[in-house]
DNA sequence: GTGTATATCTCGGGG
DNA sequence: CCCCGAGGTATACAC
């Protein structure tokens, strides 16, 4: 990785028309080629930037870096304050823990605990405008198509509605209905929801992990 | 802004838990606080951060960083390579061109564009489920609600297609149809619009600057 | 490759 | 403050 400080300006042209005056930044070059400009502030995300894969050329005052689609990033080199390198070798990845894969897993390992009697059919059951979380049967033989989401929004709600009503057209489905589970549900989501006639669910996620860890210590 | 390069483990306990097994990273520290660590790959998302606002507690082999909203990341240092600060000072911030605000800006000057004899009541009409792009009156005297998007996708013509619900359900405005105009539609979100009622127009953007730097030099 | 859904999204604006 | 919408979203995954 290589880390230059420098007083610099800097033009991007590509998805849109952006260009940075004159200003003492971090300029942050990665090993697959990637290229960050860094500010003293504002989160993660750099002011400008372009991705790999590209190609930069340097001259002592100016670096043109190009990618295959056509964008053009130009950063203009006034004073060349520090320029180290240093080698990190690959990087072993991050374990992540907690997000919606493992929330829909433990619900369909568990699917009574959406609704009394739930039985899972399938998890990402495939239709020709994308899969369904989880599809289940009704203790009453309905089907019932689950939409799971960390934390359940208008759009979560929308996907929903189209899944049920394109499954509801397939005769060996029907009659189908929905069910929005998370986390936590905004207003706007179970008004939305209630409107479609669609059940929302809030699921404990610290509690069923309780319930998994100690399902795991009886085995 | 501080630059660490460092043999470091890495935990993170907050929205999801997770963790970064050893290995050689750049630490970033901002003047606002935010600390993010970097691999040598990756585009320019850190693989692990804390935004500002946030305390760090730092001893020789160890930082903590906590929030207000009760996240934590702990960096254990096993190697500190190198340490090094530089004092960037204020950025004078990003200019950007080309975006949806500028797009509405030319559509809303120039209604016609969109349909022939259309007329501009107001730019980000509110409603209860939120703000409508452009509400305008069509030549036949329908209130016409139109959504602009640079990129026309499926959860564009959703967004219309509620605000047009609800719109229609307003005495004074009824009868109410959408347009959904955008730089480029997809397939997908045409399909969708024809069967909500919605027309789709592709705008063309550079056409629209031309007009409007021909406008201005007349002036 | 396109299409779809997720994200510790980030970021900015409005109430 | 939260809510909502846009993003050069980026990223992963299925078809």
């Amino acid at each position: 990785m290589r880390l230059v400080i420098a007083e610099c300006t800097v033009d991007y042209e590509g998805r849109l028309t952006a260009h940075l005056p004159r200003a003492q930044r971090l300029l942050m070059v990665k090993a697959d080629g990637c290229v960050a400009i860094h500010s003293d502030g504002g989160a993660y995300k750099p002011l400008n930037w372009m991705n790999a894969p590209n190609s930069v050329f340097e001259t002592e005052s100016k670096w043109v870096v190009v990618n295959p689609k056509g964008e053009k990033l130009t950063i203009t080199l006034h004073e060349v304050i520090s320029d180290t390198e240093h080698a990190l070798g690959e990087d072993p990845g991050l374990i992540k823990d907690g997000v919606e894969a493992h929330l829909q897993e433990l619900l369909a390992a568990r699917p009574w605990v959406i609704e009394d009697g739930l039985e899972l059919i399938r998890r990402e059951y495939q239709t020709d405008i994308g899969p369904v979380d989880l599809l289940c049967k009704s203790e009453a033989g309905e089907t019932v198509a689950v939409e799971i989401k960390r934390r359940g929004e208008i759009d979560g709600v929308e996907q929903l509605a189209r899944y049920v009503e394109r499954l509801d057209n397939d005769p060996r489905l029907a009659p189908v209905r929905g069910v929005f589970a998370a986390q936590l549900i905004k207003p706007q989501a179970k008004t939305l929801a209630e409107s479609r006639g669609i059940i929302c669910v809030e699921v404990d996620y610290d509690g069923l992990r309780e319930i998994e860890s100690r399902e795991l210590r009886l085995f």
